[in-house]
RNA sequence: GUCGCUAUAGCUCAGCUGGAUAGAGCGACCGCCUCCUAAGCGGUAGGCCGGAGGUUCAAAUCCUCUUAGCGACGCCA
């Protein structure tokens, strides 16, 4: 189904080329006067100097060509060239019926699947997910699931931090601790007890003790990087210690992602990369790409056209260990070889760009993948306090998500304490309009840039908010319900009839975006398009539903025509919403 | 030092593939519940789009310079 501008533009560009003039010049957009019209074509200002001729004549032109189309109540000239369009009700009302019956609310499935490999989360094992993970893990899930609304195959990978200094961390404390755990005892053969000797919570208090004293201890630091690398070179032990780290994390992390309702296809993680890398460096010497330097492994990534320096990108430190590059290399490797994919996107904090970069420039040198994979980093801007300053908690230290989630659910139940809803209902309504308030928060941000995170703001409940998007789905659910009661529900296949009012008609202009958005939405790895749209499609209904008494309307065809309309509205709104990550309670 | 990002109402943000009077929300002020959820709706006030040049019939939007903030810049991830 094409979009209202596509069928508008298809109309004005033909009525271009009948006067004579290149069809391109029918370009037709969103009007930025709301007040004069809803559309507006400005071809004829552009096609001026082209044909030498005042823009208004031909703006008049064409106008005059297109007058007694039953798509337009009204399409005029304005001084100095534009073209003022708005459609009749008829037409809209016709789009409303359409997108009602199609697939997807008209927005339909691509025609050219592609298989996208999505990197998102950015979670380490041994160490809590705190608000610096929030953005990763929202604004992918979201690119997730648009790519997949729209008909792409998507696999979303968590791709655990598992590999690196933390574990050494983490052994050498314990081995400071507990010297005599089995783990630590060379001459062990048998095999090692199924239950860890820790919990989530003593990994939450080892990892940043540890982390810390390592700083200010180069020798403690010493014998972490030894105890890594040990590690990394199988010693029995410290697999095994590994190994229950990883079980306890993950087990925990699931929990926490899922109250965050973010789902992960696959949970690899970086040391499942590692049996790649010996072949990947070994062509990569063979075939010219890498060399050393200053002692180490690199590949040179600077392009002619470059304006900046762009360092090499290094795949061995001098002492021959593997590095995050090395990694991240050997896990295009594996997604190449696992799932060929088309495109990978990585949703990463934008501090990064750099780093992916050369690590983007250097997979394609060494043609890792093919040309035509398409590699993309959405960097995330930094989430900042109300000072301005990257988000701490009030004394100073980081704010784990378990915790964020916990308080707004709590300030949300407060707020619903009057309600007449029994305590089972508030509590999950609370959960999930909580976390509407957190997402949406974010997500209607740009992606790219840092915001402000306020949370009083955010579980205010007003304007452009989570809660207020989900108040307007509840509304409609609960005015459908009463519809149902009273045996008022029209017939499937009732249809929209043209608007007879203004908000009327807002509400149709509002859903008629759908298709438009949700292309932008994944086209440009930008949820908060999604959360505009989603915003005045609410706005619209409100007032709408203000201004009209719907079951009350006592013409049946009317008020038939309401009901669809509304719950289209309400279709539409979780659909997007869902697309967002959200969930609607049924009452709030 | 080099490169990048950001700068729009008191606050938080849209708009940036150039178009007509720059939009929301919050906060402030004034109104609206015998009526499908008032977590709603209506209204008022509030802007030299960081600054200066340029390109264009037309610039918040494109180019150059400049100021301020943030960030990145081979053996961390």
């Amino acid at each position: 189904m094409k979009t209202i501008i596509e069928l508008l533009q298809e109309e004005v560009s033909q009525a271009f080329a009948k006067a004579g003039y290149e069809e391109r010049y029918g370009k037709v957009s969103l009007s930025n006067r709301p007040d004069l019209c809803q559309y507006q074509c400005n071809g004829a200002l552009a096609a001026a100097k082209q044909y030498h001729k005042p823009p208004i004549q031909m703006a008049n032109e064409v106008a005059g060509l297109l007058q007694g189309s039953d798509t337009f109540q009204e399409i005029t000239a304005q001084p100095p060239g534009f073209i003022n369009i708005t459609v009749s009700n008829t037409f809209l009302a016709d789009y409303m019926n359409q997108m009602a019956e199609s697939e997807n609310f008209g927005c339909g499935k691509t025609e050219h699947p592609k298989t996208i490999v999505i990197d998102f989360g950015g979670a380490n094992v041994a160490k809590p997910l705190h608000v610096g993970h929030l953005r990763s893990a929202i604004i992918g899930e979201s690119i997730k699931r648009t790519a997949r609304y729209l008909g792409h195959k998507v696999i979303g990978d968590v791709h655990l931090g598992d590999w690196g200094l933390q574990i050494g961390l983490i052994i050498t404390e314990l081995r400071h601790r507990q010297p005599d755990l089995v783990y630590f005892d060379e001459s062990y053969t048998g095999e090692y007890p199924q239950e860890p000797p820790f919990t989530m919570a003593d990994l939450e208090e080892i990892y940043p003790y540890a982390s810390g004293y390592s700083k200010e201890n180069p020798e403690y630091k010493e014998e972490a990087q030894t105890a890594t690398a040990q590690l990394q070179s199988g010693n029995r032990g410290y697999l095994a210690l590994w190994q229950h780290i990883i079980n306890v994390s993950v087990a925990d992390l699931r929990k926490i992602y899922s109250r965050l309702n973010v789902e992960f296809d696959l949970w690899k993680k970086e040391s499942d990369a590692q049996p790649y890398i010996p072949d990947m460096v070994a062509y990569m010497k063979e075939e010219g790409y890498a060399h050393l330097d200053d002692g180490a492994l690199v590949v040179d990534v600077k392009e002619e056209t470059d304006a900046k320096e762009i360092p090499p990108c290094m795949i061995l430190k001098s002492n021959g260990a593997t590095l995050y590059n090395t990694t991240d290399l050997a896990t295009i490797v594996e997604r190449k070889k696992l799932f060929d994919p088309d495109t990978i996107i990585y949703v990463v904090d934008k501090r990064q760009s750099l780093y992916f970069e050369q690590i983007f420039r250097c997979a394609r040198k060494t043609k890792l993948l093919d040309q035509e994979v398409e590699l993309i980093f959405v960097g995330f801007g930094t989430m900042n306090g109300k000072d301005g300053k990257p988000f701490k908690t009030r004394d100073g230290g980081v704010l784990r998500l378990e915790h964020l989630l916990q308080d707004v659910t709590e300030q949300v139940q407060e707020k619903m304490a009057d309600r007449q809803m029994d305590e089972e209902a508030v509590k999950t309504a609370a959960a999930q309009i909580g976390l509407a308030a957190i997402k949406y928060g974010d997500l209607s941000n740009q992606a790219s840039k840092d915001y402000v995170f306020d949370v009083e703001r955010f579980t205010s409940f007003e304007g452009n908010t989570g809660p207020y998007i989900l108040y307007t789905i509840v509304r409609i659910k609960s005015l459908l319900a009463k519809v149902k009661e009273q045996n008022m529900m029209p017939a499937q296949d009732q249809r929209i009839l043209p608007g007879e009012s203004g908000t009327e008609t807002e509400v149709m202009l509002a859903l008629s975006k759908w298709k438009e958005t949700v292309e932008a939405a994944y086209q440009e790895q930008a949820p908060h398009k999604l959360c505009q749209f989603v915003y005045e499609l609410s706005d619209a209904y409100n007032k709408f539903y203000h201004e009209n008494k719907i079951i009350g309307q006592e013409e049946a065809d009317i008020r038939a025509s309401w009901i669809r309309l509304s719950r289209l509205t309400g279709d539409v709104l979780e659909t997007a919403m869902d697309l967002l990550g959200l969930e609607a309670p049924e009452r709030m």
